[in-house]
DNA sequence: GACCATTTCAAATACTTATTTTATATTTAT
DNA sequence: ATAAATATAAAATAAGTATTTGAAATGGTC
């Protein structure tokens, strides 16, 4: 019945990870299918037996790698839905900052790809990204409050993802030689300073929202 | 006494400008020779007759940009550096983002190589950045005042550069095809949003300075 | 133990693309 | 005007690398 070997289920899962490693140090095109395969102790012809091509290993490494990182770090930070949006607003923060610098996980590709699309991951990512998504800006939303319309919830979103994002970016760009000048060494500090951050600017937009609220200006609330 | 033929200055200059589009679009290792020379309505040789190689293309065509970039969209964005704090901010950040959603601008591929590092650009960008760090440095430092540590002025300003850097890659991974969750559409509006969030995030950061300022906590303030 | 599908392996192939070469054309200086 | 220097063109070369191939090995099943 059992048609395939248990090997071969070894075999591609040595190739996900090696893959997924090298995909992340050198980027797709960079990456050759002999050092992927070097790594992952098998025959050159092995990705090709296991995915068909190298494209298709590319994303199914993501996709792996994506749901053993969503596993490890829960996009809530492990905060209840009922927990004060403070504290879960914490918790969002700091799991994806721990996402982020953790190497390899799925977002050190995600930034590559958001810089320097190859396109192939385009349809999954936002597929996979959207519940991110809907998670901060549900977060976000409760801080604001009743009266904010999307654009609120977006931008502020957006304040907070770049914030984090950025720890990333300035990490990645300095290998060990030179120290670029906004390079970001303590991880916990910037971490909470985020939180800090965001917090004061959310605040900030909820009065003007409350103030403008009582005038008449924005009635049909879109956009 | 002049070597130089006329026509010479001018395919130089073509190929600068039409490498510097491809690089953009593609990323070093995927633009090709063959399609910059067809951009530029040039040989195929002409790049190794001008530049000796596809390395030093690349970095004469971001130093190029740079020149321009800077030029187009000056640091300071055009405002006195007697001018309130306040309005420094909002010139350096309106400067910012329009070189940053410019394609292409210096900062198209700055930020290509802060994901996705070939090296070839490391030591110019540290160099030419430095500039942009020193300003954008010094007027977070003039808004959070006298206390503040080194930290916070280094930590505010990278909250500040994340949200406008991330603006870039919120607007670069949607070609046109289906639009990611977070895509951002006004600039302008968000433009004004970073001016007020980060002002929030830096007058709640000033706050607390004073206060733990007025403790004993930091004698030695560094890191 | 023999058969069969499945997996691995080493070598061969096919393709892309940067670079070089060689020939030809154009400009500048004498 | 002519020689020397400079620039462009087309084709050849060279190097790197994904993919294919066919043989060999492996493990399960009868």
């Amino acid at each position: 019945m059992k048609k395939t070997r248990k090997d071969s289920a070894i075999t591609r899962h040595l190739l996900l990870t090696a893959g997924y490693r090298v995909f992340c140090e050198k980027g797709f095109r960079d990456a050759t299918i002999a050092e992927i395969c070097a790594m992952a102790g098998t025959n050159v012809a092995s990705v090709n037996y296991h995915f068909g091509n190298k494209e298709t290993l590319y994303k199914e490494a993501w996709l792996n790698m994506f749901h053993e990182s969503v596993k490890k770090y829960p996009i809530d930070g492990g905060v209840s839905k009922n927990a004060r949006s403070e504290d879960r607003l914490r918790g969002y923060i700091r799991s994806l900052i721990q996402r982020i610098i953790t190497e390899p996980s799925d977002l050190s590709i995600l930034q590559k790809e958001m810089a320097n699309p190859t396109g192939l991951l385009s349809e999954l990512m936002t597929e996979k990204i959207r519940l991110q998504f809907e998670e901060g800006k549900s977060i976000v939303k409760a801080l604001l409050g009743r009266n904010a319309l999307e654009k609120h919830v977006l931008f502020s979103h957006a304040s907070i993802l770049g914030q984090c994002f950025h720890l990333g970016a300035s990490r990645r760009n300095n290998p060990k030689e030179i120290k670029p000048p906004g390079a970001i060494d303590d991880v916990d500090a910037y971490c909470d300073h985020v939180v800090k951050f965001s917090l004061a600017g959310i605040r900030a937009l909820t009065k003007e929202i409350a103030v403008s609220g009582n005038n008449e200006e924005n009635k049909q609330g879109d956009i």
